[in-house]
DNA sequence: CCTATACTGAAGTTGTTACTTCAGTATTAA
DNA sequence: TTAATACTGAAGTAACAACTTCAGTATAGG
């Protein structure tokens, strides 16, 4: 599959869509084959294999197959540029973050 | 303009497009008019506008109209439920950022 | 060997997104 | 009161994204 490129723009887009960041989810429990993960979800198997191309393009995930079986699991490296860029621009809205108690209580996850 | 939805879909969509995190970026360093915002980025007033209902709807800016010209400046909500998210799954990978650090040296901002 | 499994790849469809143009409406300033 | 400024809103376009189908290939098990 495709290499990572480490880059914001990818990550955040990557991550912006509910499959991929159910799948996300999923392998944070552990390694799965493909077609494990693509069970719960309701798309095809080429689908998955369609998102599991952009996780693994921006270091999300990783992918190694051996035999017939594609084991997926989390790689650390594009969460890690994700929290970096999080943590460049904290500084900046933590000054805000007084009156912000409320808001967080009614937040959806 | 819309009121804030503060869902994490929204949020990393909202700052998956590399001129609305330009936008957020001129914005940490203090409040401007929608025209000043424009200004360097070379699309039209009205793309501009459109960007910034993005971010507003998704908690990351927040708008006032004074007369004829609106304030935009950062609104910490959207940022925090980002960083709560984050904070939700770094434990996870965490384990693995062992061997990262040479990944890290090595990666775009 | 033969069949099932586990993907892989190409190609097409549909919906969404980022952008444009153009024609407005308020404000402010002269 | 006129003209410039600062947006606002509707409508259209082009590219992209998420998905599908279908037709493969490679491995594993019986």
């Amino acid at each position: 599959m495709a290499k990572p490129k480490y880059n914001i723009d990818g990550i955040f887009h990557a991550l912006g869509d509910p499959v991929r960041r159910r799948i996300v989810d999923r392998l944070t429990q552990g390694p799965l084959s493909v077609s494990r993960l693509a069970e719960p979800l309701d798309i095809t198997l080429t689908a998955v294999v369609q998102h599991l191309q952009v996780l693994e393009e921006n270091g999300l995930v990783h992918t190694e197959k051996l035999g017939r079986v594609r084991t997926c699991r989390i790689e650390p490296a594009g969460f890690s540029i994700l929290e970096q860029w999080i943590r460049d621009h904290r500084t900046i809205w933590e000054r805000r973050l007084d009156s912000l108690g409320e808001l967080l209580d009614g937040k959806e996850k």
